[in-house]
DNA sequence: CTCTTTTGCGACATAAGTGTCTCAAAAGAC
DNA sequence: GTCTTTTGAGACACTTATGTCGCAAAAGAG
């Protein structure tokens, strides 16, 4: 039995989002390995932390290349960027319980991600499509708070994965009140 | 030096949030105690973890019963609910650190506290005054990701803390698009 | 099929963190 | 001021988890 160590990563990033105190012996039980396998692939937990974040950032700059923030609306942009996170967004749930620093300090790859999804925000103020009301530092933070909190959702069975998209831009972009909300083509 | 149980759990909780890993040891340091002490109060790790979430619960239940949320319109509740909160959120953030699984299944005061929002989400949009194009679980999932969030983000200072209430309600209600946005006074 | 690579198991060594204890110092109460 | 309570420090015991190793079995490659 070979263990593809991308499969393996993904698992155990599950696992760890779910319960982010877990031993090594626990998370290598939970994905079906033993513990001296999963120690040659992650020696310890530093390191299987450390792939995760690694995958996270790679994965997270290669979504916001295919979103090409900087075309169309800034409308269109977020659409594209919250569509392009969502294989991502297990992986940034777990990144959020291990504590807020983590991200931006232990890896520099986190500065440019979050400083092109912060320019979109501002891109779209400047262009008039989104609010000034609301600082663009806050935008990003809760744009990456409900792409977390959605893919919990989804893990646990809460709300279905064909809602991933729709549902966060549409919070995202309407709110939740019923005056003043596009119609269905207004979007687009 | 003696120590008042609540402030320490809160600079523990403060603590943790940031570091949800740091042992019992870094703890007791950063809260300016000796681990010792710590013990004293909060025999371990497990302990501290549920005074926490003890401390947690008794807080939003106080905090929805000042809340009100059955009176007034959902809107007018909502901002009430989420004032109510902002004290609260540092620990809701650490919990969100624990694991998506803590909250539901080892305090069963968190049923009741969920099942009042849903409620909240549920009425607004029975009075049509919240969309019922996003589900209020869905509704009730993001109001804790952007509370915690929020705190998230106030206690790194890159947002105000005067601003709590006012980010969450506005981007919750209203979302970021500028059309349809209502003007400033219409939300009352 | 053979040969190579990967894996799991079990045992044990090692490391890190927690629990416990004593006692003097510090702090609080009156 | 005296007496009581709380705290910190340090030492050591205990617990838990990880690291390491050898080797046979399982799986993969050709």
């Amino acid at each position: 039995m070979t263990s593809d160590r991308d499969q393996l990563l993904r698992a155990a990033a599950d696992h760890l989002a779910r319960r982010p105190n877990a031993t090594q012996d626990e998370i290598a039980k939970a994905i079906g390995i033993s513990r001296a396998t999963l120690h040659r692939h992650f020696a310890g937990r530093r390191e299987l932390l450390a792939a995760v974040e690694e995958s996270a950032v790679t994965r997270m700059d290669e979504a916001l290349r295919a979103a090409r923030l900087e075309e169309g609306t800034a409308t269109q942009a977020l659409h594209r960027l919250t569509t392009a996170c969502e294989p991502v967004a297990p992986f940034l749930a777990l990144l959020y319980t291990q504590g807020q620093d983590i991200p931006e300090q232990t890896h520099p790859g986190w500065e440019d991600i979050d400083e092109r999804i912060l320019e979109l925000f501002r891109r779209g103020q400047r262009s008039g499509e989104f609010t000034p009301d609301l600082s663009a530092a806050w935008l990003t933070e809760a744009f990456y708070s409900l792409v977390a909190g959605a893919a919990w959702s989804v893990q646990s069975g809460r709300v279905a994965a064909r809602d991933f998209q729709h549902m966060i831009t549409d919070l995202l972009l309407h709110g939740v009140a019923s005056a003043g909300r596009p119609s269905r083509e207004t979007d687009r």
